[in-house]
DNA sequence: TATTGTTATACTCTATAACTATA
DNA sequence: TATAGTTATAGAGTATAACAATA
């Protein structure tokens, strides 16, 4: 039932250390049982695909995430989007506001709530996340090339169990 | 074969917008059949959780992949370090005084190579690894609690798949 | 009294340029 | 000329406090 590799054992230092020695090759093996640390590690092999592959549209992760749920979901709030997103308010206010600035999205009064804020995305936001979604689903298929259909399908189950 | 949320459609808009309306339940979809996306989130999560039980031991991530490769690989330079880590040598170079300071670990001349410096762990910082590697065996556990031994072995070899 | 959106600001993380000592 | 380690600093990302308007 391991599947952790072995922790640190007493034992294992109490011989004198040597004063100084060369390390060949380096054993990373704990590390590489840890779950955190190869989800991290494979988050930034996608990710840092993504940043390239989307400054085309000068759109960052985060930039792509905000649209995308705007195109999607024309009428939603900022307290919706960091709800959804994992996002602060004040960070999501400047983002909003430069994406406004590039005439991406508009906002318009909430028909029930004056507090509240819509989010749309103009004609220019929606051709452009046409476009961006293509990419997405092109970049998709380029970081799981190693995978078959099926492990691809399997992955993103487990992952999602892991943090819903 | 169609594994990805369908990206927008053109058609989707080509109707009239309403000019205001209420979004009841926030759409997700598309983002959620992103690999980036869940990958991130659910590093985000288990990092999360690490974070908040590593307090004890004074050790964020980095900190506690620094000390365990150092443990591990005693003698290890800070370039290897660099380059098992991801990290870049002007970081590295802070984080390595600061465990310096605690008296975690300490630096030796390199036998063969004047230029590097050897990184051993201190007895302390040997025993504080003992324990923390005992955490970190403890939040592995829970961390995959909602999976089988099974799936948890499957994601951590189809998430190795994704960045090696 | 709580929530939405906002401003200003602080803190952390990551990245770049330039330097030294040695290979 | 290239590499290991270092210093200083810039930039991006994330977090906290406080506020006005509305529920």
């Amino acid at each position: 039932m391991l599947r952790t590799a072995p922790v640190l054992s007493a034992v294992e230092f109490s011989a004198e250390r040597p004063q100084a020695r060369r390390v060949e090759r380096v054993d990373s093996r704990f590390l590489e049982s840890l779950m955190g640390y190869n989800a991290r590690r494979a988050s930034l092999a996608i990710i840092e695909r993504f940043l390239r592959e989307m400054a085309v549209y000068e759109l960052r992760p985060v930039d792509f995430s905000v649209m995308s749920l705007v195109v999607h979901n024309p009428g939603i709030t900022s307290s919706q989007l960091c709800a959804a997103l994992g996002l602060l308010p004040p960070n999501l206010v400047v983002m909003l506001n430069a994406l406004q600035k590039r005439k991406l999205i508009e906002r318009l009064p909430h028909p029930h709530d004056r507090r509240a804020i819509g989010l749309y995305p103009s004609g220019a936001g929606i051709t452009l996340m046409l476009s961006a979604e293509k990419t997405a689903a092109r970049l998709e298929g380029e970081a799981t090339a190693k995978l078959t259909t099926a492990e691809a399908k399997t992955l993103l189950r487990l992952l999602r169990k892991i943090y819903l």
